[in-house]
DNA sequence: CGGGAAGTTGAAAAAAATCAACAAATGTGG
DNA sequence: CCACATTTGTTGATTTTTTTCAACTTCCCG
């Protein structure tokens, strides 16, 4: 759960805000529109502060009130990856590619402060682009970890470990490197923290991916054979019940 | 693990990066060192590109090599956070507070290139004060997300339940109202999707702490009887043998 | 009220962790 | 350069936490 941190309230309301009136984002001293609705909004139970996708004009501050912040994958999987209670910023990621990439839904009646994007900086031009660069990504940071969250927690032990081995190989290809062969130069120890599980895990995963022909494995280098064996094995959810013809992948996934 | 954005290295030697020459950060136009030794960092395996609470003054993009990412807690329990090869970002969530708040190692030889935070802007001046608040708040977002993945990486479903309330206690207080008054607006559903744990699980968890005495739990509603004890069961680590008095805690630790 | 969703509880199953032993590799010093 | 020691990785057996399945209760909302 994101801290509050010692930024304040930017409506005309600030002086009304329980967190004080000493907001660095404070438009008061601007021209800006009198009314109060122009600059904070109201949300009942179940309503969407906004949905994956929908295009990212401003920044959200809650007053009172929770915000759900949740992430959903191809596969329809939903993760939570926050509640933001009052004080904490709703939509920071979305600076990334003016696209929130997450949904924020109100738990119980909550009012936001609305922060629009143009009013960080008063015209375009001074944000150099440098910076802009640096937050965008930043901003695909979040975005990437929040990913990784989801994974995490709903992917099975080989479900992750197919991720992680893809990933490594989409790096490597993204540096026009050959995507099939890849370096670990990581130890087990730290592929298992990385993905929450214990090391015996890990290496088992490995024996067991390459007994069933997907990769060949040797110490700190791997070799993937069967690139789209491995994609399905990233795909194939807790819950999807094995019909496969042989029942020779017993480990991989979780069966029936 | 972070993608790669197009941004690109600020080396005056960009013209051999395999990035290219399209470096949005390049200031091979600007008044600055000839040399390449103060544009880049060779590091070789397990030296540190930074170590936690050491000054940021610089962010990092990774040439080639692989840097590790990690975080410790105040047990000492360490997490990884990211693998970061050619192309990442490296020190971006250092921007909350001018300290790095983790670890880089590096994992094989390694070239990053160094970007001075003074290089973003020409002069401090240039960064408006909101869209510096901006890049704090996002910057300390990442940093409480990886707090969070250690949380559920390494904690038990008891801990996780534990850190849940006193986290909401401490924004509830952060708020200036009651800390141990806590509306659950959430469902167990969302609770237990955001924990990583099954519902039946959240439900087991909050039963057990009310039968202890922790706390008194009245569906959407819970309050804090004995702080002590949850923040107690919140550090009881998975190791920790329970000498405990009585073995009425079974289900709230891991016991022997 | 009544019906459906949300929450709780118990019993059984399963994924992954832990324990334990071994093998392979790395690195050190003779 | 080889033996030895230490670390790292693998494999199997067992245990444990947590999940899953199933039944039941409580709470809302229409």
């Amino acid at each position: 759960m994101p801290n509050v941190v010692d930024l304040d309230v930017v409506s005309n309301r600030c002086r009304s805000c329980r967190f004080g009136n000493n907001c660095a984002l404070n438009i008061d001293s601007e021209n800006s529109p009198t009314d109060s609705s122009s600059r904070m909004r109201l949300l009942h139970r179940g309503e969407k502060l906004f949905g994956e996708g929908s295009t990212a004009d401003a920044l959200y501050r809650v007053r009172s009130g929770v915000i759900k912040i949740s992430v959903t994958d191809a596969e329809g999987r939903e993760q939570v990856t926050g509640f933001c209670g009052p004080g904490d910023f709703v939509g920071l990621d979305a600076v990334y590619d003016e696209q929130y990439t997450n949904e924020a839904t109100a738990l119980d009646t909550t009012c936001v402060c609305i922060l629009p994007k143009h009013i960080l900086s008063a015209n375009d031009g001074d944000i150099p682009h440098r910076l802009r660069q640096l937050i965008k990504a930043l901003s695909q940071h979040v975005h990437d970890h929040d990913r990784l969250q989801l994974s995490l927690a709903q992917d099975t032990a080989a479900q992750r470990m197919a991720n992680f081995l893809l990933n490594l190989s989409a790096q490597r290809e993204a540096a026009g490197l050959d995507g099939d062969d890849l370096a670990l130069p990581m130890s087990r120890a730290e592929i298992a923290n990385y993905l929450a599980l214990a090391v015996e895990t890990v290496s088992r995963m490995l024996t067991a991916m390459q007994r069933e022909g997907i990769l060949e494995v040797a110490r700190s280098y791997v070799r993937l054979l069967d690139r789209e064996a491995l994609i399905s094995l990233a795909h194939t959810q807790k819950s999807d019940v094995n019909d496969a013809e042989d029942d020779s992948m017993q480990m991989l996934s979780r069966s029936a």
